[in-house]
DNA sequence: AAGCTTCCATACTAATCAGTCCGGAAGTGG
DNA sequence: CCACTTCCGGACTGATTAGTATGGAAGCTT
């Protein structure tokens, strides 16, 4: 069915850019709808609503916007194609570089936008809690991939492991919003990755070969 | 000089810890005076102005009663008797307990207090930032103290280890909101802890050491 | 151009926000 | 007891919150 009558006068998709980069910023519950419309192109109430329905539905958007773009820095972790010690290192890697890219806010939006909720926005938190359960899934798919595949050992890696690397890619978006830059991040990537190379069975063997990134 | 006229009616201390929950679970913005003084024992506004000064004033004692109770399980970082590796993972270990304990709200009140604010809110984010970075020159002191003495190499742990380990830490907070326990999180500071060992100078590896790009 | 559909500017809710003011009540020290 | 100090209940401020109602303007289809 073609569309008629009078086509709106902003542009829908740079205004969720725009409401986006304000959410990233803010978070969303201090984010105004004053501050979305003015920021969108100073568009009505009327407008705003008639496109987006509502505050939370268009945070819904902007989420799936946000986790098609740059939240695809996590995608190597189920790409079952690459090597699970290489798929997190790359999404470590690759997160750091994304959460401090000044082109837009430091940090996550799925780890920072709903830190502080009023007991009516709940649905938002479990939004941003359920995209970050996700994550902890593909990271632990990872290693029990790795288990699997005679990596590592299983005990005690299946179970600390993901837990460890979980926290610090969720920190980082605290890191990188306190300032650190993308080189200093990368630098602890490194680091980190060699408790993966102290529980590899075969000790030091593999390592130097698979830092390929 | 003695203090005359009527004394107020409600504990001042048990208020301020109601507020001291209320602000730990949702953050700083989000918490309403209607929500607070409902809390700290449904005070008038007249008796919370007088008592506290306004919101931003509460939280500023919010936050240095967190600091001097709960927030004290990151004392061992300056506690100069104690190992510099001991310190941290002492730290480490004693957040991870702390942020899961189920008689407070989960996570860390710095970390998570202030994520999301409103620019005419943003010196209440610049003052957890401020205790953040306190944490963080903490770690980074006890990086240097171990190079010092020999435990490490200077380079480049000095830059690196500081920033993997005050990621984990401020990382935990989130995982605790997201309901992981203690237990897992302490096994995973085991596990971390390994990074140290791995770069400690004795075992006359420097192949991890010459890893670094 | 006719008729229909959609958009948008403006004015407007009702609720809530942080914070103030006043006048009476309740204790204190002398 | 008196005078003084402090506290507190409740009404109130102006600003801001998310979201609605209305009526005219603009553009598409025929």
């Amino acid at each position: 069915m073609a569309r008629t009558g009078r086509p709106r006068e902003f542009d829908r998709d740079k205004a969720l850019d725009a409401a986006l980069t304000l959410f990233w910023a803010q978070g969303y519950e201090p984010t105004s709808l004053n501050q979305l419309k003015a920021r969108m192109g100073n568009i009505s109430p009327a407008s705003f609503y008639a496109a987006f329905g509502s505050k939370e539905a268009l945070f819904r958007e902007v989420v799936q916007r946000y986790l098609e773009t740059y939240g695809q820095v996590t995608a190597p972790l189920w790409d079952e194609t690459l090597a699970p010690r290489d798929a997190i290192e790359q999404t470590l890697r690759r997160s750091a570089r994304m959460q401090t890219d000044r082109s837009h806010p430091p940090g996550c939006l799925i780890v920072l936008g709903g830190c502080n909720c009023a007991p009516e926005n709940l649905s938002v938190q479990a939004l941003l809690a359920t995209e970050r359960e996700r994550s902890r899934r593909g990271i632990r798919a990872c290693v029990e991939r790795a288990v699997a595949c005679g990596e590592l050992a299983a005990l005690p890696t299946t179970e600390t492991l993901p837990v460890l690397f979980t926290a610090f890619l969720h920190g980082m978006a605290c890191e990188a919003r306190d300032g650190d830059g993308a080189a200093t991040l990368d630098a602890a990537v490194t680091t980190l990755m060699q408790v993966w190379d102290g529980l590899a069975v075969k000790p030091g063997l593999f390592s130097a070969a698979d830092r390929l990134s």
